[in-house]
DNA sequence: AACTATTCATAACG
DNA sequence: TCGTTATGAATAGTT
């Protein structure tokens, strides 16, 4: 500018264009500065140099609430979005994986339940089925007293008769069917 | 400037004000497009007015990727890191509830197991005792048979004798002490 | 880095 | 919001 215009491209001359950012630099970041307190307003200005060493102004001396604002107003960064996105799926994992366990749970309870119960249930007829097979050894062993008892008589009568004794014939099939009725029974439960 | 030295301090007068922020912002986004161009750097300038009205510059065309550099130049933002935190703590959930899955699973189908066997067995064991059942329920049938074949052979002798028929006194405590035996067994099982 | 000639930016005004 | 202009500020080229 003074001492001849010079043409908007970049200085191809080093030395210059390293001395000319310098000077341009802090003449832009002197500006930013201005305008922020002339007019109240809130300035971020991020300068790369072309060696990549960074100079940077944030006039509320807090560039990340401002660069949060401003992503705020100009929607948020494609690594914030994939960010967003993991997130959200990862939510509606979490969900599903609470559903299924609710589920879970609730076949466990139900099948635990229907054990009990039917723990419950057999011990039960267990029972009854003992007893009733007490029972019905208990009547065998009467009949077989009664049969004994019987033959006892009869042997006694065919004698006072005068008759050589002859064991009445009633076993058709089946005798002593059951030799251990209750030991059996009492393995199994 | 011109026409008098502006003091470096808010313009009170908001017209005043709202000039100068328009006119200033526009030489400032102008002057950093310059030392972008003439230096061959990267800027990127965020402009807020008093107002929130936002402004902005960026010289590579992509306010996203500058922010992210200037990002990764000078570590990243609270929000991101939330966040990333939330992120971690939902993956750590996830892995949580996939174990519980897990073992809920592995209780689940041992119950069922449990289940299956259980009804394997008890079918078995009420196939047996049903068998026994009914052998006892012959056997005392066949005892019985017995009996009368017995009582009416006495019978007979007694009368072959000349004597009145007494029948043998041969029930000291019970007599038909199951009178349905198998029928309670089959509304059991 | 300092100087300075020159151009640029802009405050005040219409 | 825009144009004009007087004037202070910025800075390119030089030392």
């Amino acid at each position: 500018m003074a001492r001849g215009k010079v043409q908007m491209r970049r200085i191809e001359n080093p030395v210059h264009r390293q001395v000319t950012f310098c000077k341009r630099r802090s003449g832009l970041l002197k500006k930013a500065k201005e305008l922020s307190v002339l007019c109240d307003a809130e300035i971020g200005l991020i300068i790369f140099s072309a060696h990549g060493k960074m100079y940077e102004l944030a006039t509320n001396g807090n560039m990340q609430g401002l660069v949060e604002k401003y992503m705020k107003s100009s929607r948020c960064s494609a690594e914030e979005q994939a960010d967003e996105k993991q997130l959200v799926e990862s939510q509606m994992e979490v969900n599903m994986l609470r559903n299924e366990i609710d589920v879970l749970q609730k076949g466990l309870s139900f099948l635990l339940d229907s054990f009990h119960l039917e723990t419950e249930n057999k011990a039960c007829s267990n029972k009854f089925v003992s007893l009733q097979m007490d029972i019905m050894a208990q009547e065998i062993q009467l009949l077989k007293n009664k049969e004994e008892i019987l033959n006892a008589a009869n042997k006694c009568l065919q004698e006072q008769m005068g008759l050589p004794y002859i064991p009445v014939h009633t076993d058709p099939t089946m005798t002593n069917l059951l030799p251990y009725p209750l030991t059996i029974q009492n393995d199994i439960y």
